[in-house]
DNA sequence: CTGATTTATGAAATCGATTTCACATTTGGG
DNA sequence: CCCAAATGTGAAATCGATTTCATAAATCAG
């Protein structure tokens, strides 16, 4: 049914392997054979196919994105920048949504190992580094965002959440806060353990006692920055901060608060991380420390198709990404001593 | 350097033949064969090349997914029903992000022609109806979502972009309103000008007579919807509502009138379409026309891979959805007349 | 126990491109 | 004007799986 390269061949009148030659450029033609071919490329509606190519070539030209959740605009943003250097350099790019399940994530990985992709780049992945490790010493091309991997075929990029974690409560002090609970994400993420290490750096150098029934787990979402905050407020302890893990949870925080009555800033403080299109709108708009994640993807896309395309490894390969913090209402209030 | 079915063949003691049979179960193979050849799949780590199983098989078991933005929850909603249905079917997905742009689509519809997809699900496509009629002509499985495509071989689902814009308008004549602004996206769009019918039928059946002057575009973006508005503001037109064909475009509304000190929704009254998450969020919290785009996503993707299955055409394949109008503060004062 | 049927397996063809190798034809230097 | 080098092209091998076809072995009916 399809038209094939030896159609092309036989109405151009010259053998497949120079309707090749034309196609990839890989040799050269002359003039008047490449019309004939290109003549007959156009006549017939001939399109190469992928699957052999593939086969024969022994690359897809493809890259494997595995992200958590693509409705995040935090992801949404980095795939972006993956996808722009992606499509100029001829990579195309398949998105799996891992929906934070783990065992998706690993299923996904499998696209490697059967050649679907090229390549795979893992936002903040949920597997262990050991895992990734192994596959990168097998040869299997992989990057990350969002975290430090420790292996030197592995390019990463990430922004130093322990820095911008003592910047936000180093903020929050400023304002005249001591009292600041600190809302977690899922236990193993390194983005959890890494912020609440921020916080407890920042406390020590600030002498203030670190009160380990301020710090909560609020699974990186709404709802569960909700749940978090009712259960801190049904024990009666006494804050006047908080500092959520992303702003998902901070908007959690908000609907507690509107629940128990409390007014953000003046009663309670509010920042969290990411950035999320929606801090800006809400009311009171809420702090939150940026990351240029567009520029993130990019950045490593481009290191990964280098790394692909040369076959050798970067100079390179750590990209430690400075963050902003932003302060907005929900922490503009300053607190009387 | 990689693992082959031979090796395979080679330390089961048995022929390549047998080990794809294991793998497919596309014959019978004895218990002991079958035992000896998991056997050695196990030691070796064989995973099948992707490139040859498509390239012998014919089919790539993927969708694309093509999509203007996925940065828009909107797309983002839609994508997820998608992928659950696609990978409970076992099937990939290739999310090709076209940025808005006319070309990029028609590019990726390529995907299709070199058989990298065995199908492909668009999302409110840019391209003329005909390009994709031509295509399920020549028997390429696509289906749609947010519009209607009139061919047999390509199921369908949508909001009637009409009826729902006919009770918005509805909705803010309850009100009181009677000068209407219709904030419009690029005009070749469907959802542009169906909406904009609807909003003409309303007005019609209210005998309000039609001011073309208040209606502008807005590209569909939050930019656009501010600079349109600035310019019915600067032209000082009278009107009292804003029927906005998104919601993006409803948040550049709020800025313009935050900037000319109008305030919603008693000066204003503002209206859009999509649910758009921000809409909840922001303040005064944005009417808008709410599609369930989970389900969507979901029931075109379940359709599509059924017809690609089973190779034959289903019995419904246009699928009418009904939109719902969340009335919020933004549209809930009631104007005395 | 014999011939017919079923079951389990292997050899070889196949999918559709790219690439190697060989060879014929030009081109160019002296 | 002749031989060496460069250029352009085709035949055939190859990528790694699946599938067809043939056949040996096992099962079954009578």
């Amino acid at each position: 049914m399809d038209v094939k390269i030896v159609d092309v061949a036989m109405i151009a009148g010259v053998s497949p392997a120079t309707v090749s030659r034309v196609l990839n450029h890989t040799s050269k033609v002359s003039a008047r054979t490449r019309d004939k071919v290109m003549r007959a490329i156009e006549e017939l509606g001939y399109h190469p196919n992928a699957a052999a190519k593939n086969l024969r070539s022994q690359r897809t030209m493809t890259i494997g994105v595995i992200v958590p959740d693509i409705n995040n605009s935090y992801f949404a943003e980095i795939i972006k920048g993956i996808e722009n250097i992606a499509y100029a350099q001829h990579y195309k790019i398949i998105i799996c949504d891992t929906q934070n399940q783990k065992e998706r994530e690993a299923e996904y990985l499998n696209l490697l190992l059967d050649r679907t992709i090229d390549g795979a780049i893992i936002l903040t992945p949920l597997v262990e580094d050991q895992e990734l490790i192994e596959l990168a010493d097998k040869g299997y091309r992989l990057g990350v965002v969002g975290k430090y991997v420790k292996h030197d075929q592995v390019p990463c990029i990430y922004t130093d959440n322990v820095k911008f974690s003592q910047e936000v409560v180093q903020h929050l002090v400023d304002q005249g806060h001591r009292d600041i609970v600190f809302l977690s994400g899922y236990a193993d993420a390194v983005d959890s353990y890494e912020r609440l290490e921020g916080y407890l750096k920042a406390l020590r150098s600030h002498h203030i006692p670190f009160r380990p029934e301020l710090v909560e787990n609020g699974n990186f979402n709404e709802q569960g920055g909700y749940e978090a905050m009712k259960r801190l407020f049904e024990k009666r302890l006494s804050f006047t901060a908080v500092y959520a893990a992303n702003d998902e949870m901070a908007l959690g925080v908000y609907q507690a608060c509107a629940e128990y009555g409390m007014r953000i800033p003046d009663q309670l403080a509010v920042v969290g991380v990411d950035n999320n299109r929606i801090s800006r709108y809400i009311q009171p708009t809420l702090s939150s420390v940026d990351q240029p994640k567009y520029t993130m993807g990019a950045i490593l896309a481009e290191k990964l198709i280098d790394m692909m395309n040369h076959n050798e490894f970067a100079h390179q390969r750590v990209f430690r990404i400075d963050s902003t913090l932003l302060i907005r209402e929900s922490s503009a209030y300053q607190r009387k001593s």
